[in-house]
DNA sequence: TGGGATGGGGTTTTT
DNA sequence: CCCCATCCCA
């Protein structure tokens, strides 16, 4: 097969795709085609015979990760075993998992979640005799992780909280446990301290990719530029108006960076967009004018069709989700669509709730992707973390999450007890019970005794189990068996059944989620250490996603995907802009129009808005004001409620009018 | 000493 | 509304 890439690309995609030599820039506007660029540019590299072990393609999500290979595999026709596409993150486990030994990691490391992290800070806040309710520690993690990642310092007003990360850091290297943070830093400690591994990745990875860019950290491009500063063959593609991730990190200068490290690179800009009406393209770009930080993009469209953007104000979010739900029936029947054909976009989580009762009631089939990850919740959290012991006996944190969970009557006093005895034989809290529990004269109940090396021997044994030849699937069975872990759910709920179930529900899939990991021949290793790292970066999108159903997510969720129609809920000033976004620092406003921005292009044909008069908000039920942002739409392609949707037009369509003004006062 | 009952508070976004 | 922490009882 000879690719022609210009029959498959406009002129600047196809552009972009043949420069697979020197440093390149690619700015790609939302719906330019930047996923079919990439996927031809990497299929025509191979075809220029670039063996795709030298080829290294760094994407944001798992998701992308895996669907840019199998595009390839299409194009291609070809199997893609030896073609590295991966995370920044699962890239930098995977190298830990290689190369970990140098800096003393042991062999199956346990990965902890922010969740973790917090009970570890906490831990580490008593340790040091800190009250651990005299601070925030959603905060703390934040710092701590903005420090790991070398986006703060420590300086006067925070200098109190070094010591504690001195402990948090010594205590993960104790519990041979790593941070997310860790991923991308430990990597480039490695590469700092032994050379030969550095040289060994740079001729590795001849020929270097990142998508989304613009959502790379500081951190992560310094990772990318020392592999590959030398052979220079470094492809980035970004749109800085879709940076929504400056939270986490992402620090979209690195443009700027790349073009100071790499002066002699290309540049390329995608501006077609093929996705959207006119309509949709023009609003977008109005909006995202206002952006002062940003560089000039304007995206164009050859469609002249007219889309429809459709502004209404529900009463409250009961109100908002019955629309929603009535709207996609309607819009659905009218252009003979699917339930998939539909995306709601929301800015926070906790907006879901009221959408997916709505939903329910009407009979909607849908899919969530985001809230909280399936690895999450609770029930699956407690039966990783033991599985999580049985691979790392020093893996602390998930021990005191298992150790009295089904309860074994192992409180804080005994724990106590057991602590001190690892803090005089200077040994882990593992072997402080294990030793403990056979002992005699311990000054411990005899049950108690019992039962804490009754849990000792069912790691014992189900570590020699689980790493030998034997059927994982069954074996996990057997132990959530031992230790009657769905009585247990069922005990916790002794007023709800129905949540007992669910979550029983839930535990049944994830041993099929260990079953199909087990039957896939395409899995990296067979060893549960294997399988630990495949779930600890699994991203949060559900277990099964299917087609048929209407797609509801957060509008951080959304980055990437399309829809024929979008639903936009909640738009309403303190939720998009996010109060709390702008209280933490007024300039956050930019990426609040970014998201707002990503969201309006997700949708190809329709966009319906919902800004809520009045919305429950924990306890109590408070006024809203439509968004600021609507304002920076062209007013000529904004519908407001028409007259079969609202009782009361003419209040309706004055209350837009009216709310500006409110807003336009109190801003100024 | 551990477990159940009671009261207070809360996540904006995620690898 | 639900989860967590603390308090008091068995």
């Amino acid at each position: 097969m000879a690719l022609q890439l210009t029959t498959v690309l406009n002129s600047e995609q196809a552009d972009a795709a043949a420069t697979i030599e020197g440093p390149v820039l690619i700015i790609a506007g939302a719906g330019s085609g930047k996923t079919r660029m990439i996927t031809y540019r990497i299929a025509y590299m191979l075809e220029q015979g670039i063996p795709q072990s030298e080829i290294l393609a760094l994407t944001f999500t798992n998701k992308a990760a895996a669907e840019m290979t199998e595009r390839i595999r299409m194009i291609t026709g070809k199997p893609m075993a030896k073609l590295t596409t991966s995370t920044f993150h699962a890239f930098g486990l995977a190298i830990l998992k290689r190369h970990g030994s140098y800096l003393g990691y042991a062999k199956g490391f346990s990965v902890y979640d922010t969740s973790d992290k917090i009970g570890m800070l906490k831990a580490s806040l008593v340790e040091l005799q800190i009250d651990p309710k005299s601070v925030d520690l959603y905060s703390l993690a934040e710092l701590i992780s903005a420090v790991k990642t070398g986006r703060k310092k420590f300086s006067t007003d925070n200098m109190e909280y070094k010591p504690l990360y001195a402990e948090y850091n010594s205590h993960l290297k104790l519990y041979n446990a790593v941070d997310f943070d860790d991923l991308i830093m430990q990597p480039l400690v490695l590469f700092r301290d032994f050379p030969e591994l550095l040289e060994y990745y740079r001729n590795r990875y001849r020929y270097i990719l990142v998508d989304e860019f613009q959502d790379t950290s500081l951190q992560q491009y310094q990772l990318v530029y020392i592999l590959a500063s030398i052979h220079r063959n470094l492809c980035v593609v970004g749109d800085d108006d879709q940076s929504i991730y400056s939270w986490r990190g992402a620090d979209f200068r690195n443009i700027t960076n790349f073009e100071k490290d790499f002066p002699e690179s290309k540049e390329i800009k995608l501006e077609q967009n093929y996705r959207s009406t006119g309509t949709i393209i023009q609003a977008a770009n109005t909006l995202i004018k206002n952006n002062v930080k940003r560089k000039k993009k304007l995206l164009w469209t050859g469609d002249d069709k007219r889309g429809i953007i459709a502004l209404s104000y529900p009463e409250d979010e009961t109100q908002e989700a019955d629309f929603i739900a009535d709207k996609i029936k309607e819009v659905m029947i009218k252009n003979s669509l699917r339930y998939d054909n539909f995306g709601i976009l929301l800015r926070t989580n906790n907006l879901l709730t009221a959408i997916e009762q709505a939903l329910l009631s009407s009979n909607i089939p849908y899919t969530v992707s985001g809230g909280q990850s399936f690895f999450q919740r609770k029930e699956i959290k407690d039966i990783i973390a033991y599985l999580r012991v049985i691979a790392n006996f020093d893996d602390e944190v998930s021990l005191l999450r298992i150790i009295n969970t089904p309860k074994r009557g192992i409180g804080k006093s005994t724990l106590q007890f057991y602590r001190n005895i690892a803090e005089q034989k200077k040994c882990s809290l593992f072997s402080a019970i294990s030793a403990a529990s056979h002992a005699e004269d311990t000054g411990i109940r005899e049950s108690i005794k019992r039962n804490s090396s009754e849990l000792i021997d069912l790691i014992h044994l189900y570590k020699e189990q689980l790493f030998s030849k034997k059927n994982k699937t069954s074996l996990v069975k057997a132990m959530l068996t031992d230790i009657s872990y769905k009585n247990h759910l069922i005990a916790e709920h002794p007023d709800n059944e129905q949540l007992a179930q669910w979550k029983i529900k839930n535990v049944d899939v994830f041993v099929s989620i260990i079953e199909r990991w087990e039957r896939n021949p395409d899995k990296k290793g067979d060893s549960l250490y294997d399988f630990l790292n495949s779930i600890s970066l699994a991203g949060k999108t559900e277990p099964d996603q299917e087609a048929g159903k209407v797609n509801l997510m957060t509008v951080h969720a959304s980055k990437g995907l399309e829809f024929h129609t979008v639903f936009l809920a909640g738009v309403e000033d303190h939720i998009i802009p996010h109060k709390r976004s702008l209280e933490e620092d007024p300039e956050n406003i930019e990426e609040e129009r970014r998201l707002f921005y990503v969201a309006i292009t997700r949708a190809r044909n329709n966009l319906y808005m919902t800004s809520c008069r009045t919305r429950k908000y924990m306890r109590e039920v408070i006024d809203t004001v439509p968004s600021r942002f609507l304002i920076e739409l062209p007013p000529e392609l904004v519908e407001q409620p028409g007259e079969d949707t609202v009782a009361d037009t003419e209040s309706a369509v004055n209350y837009f009018e009216l709310m500006r003004q409110k807003l336009i006062a109190g801003i100024s």
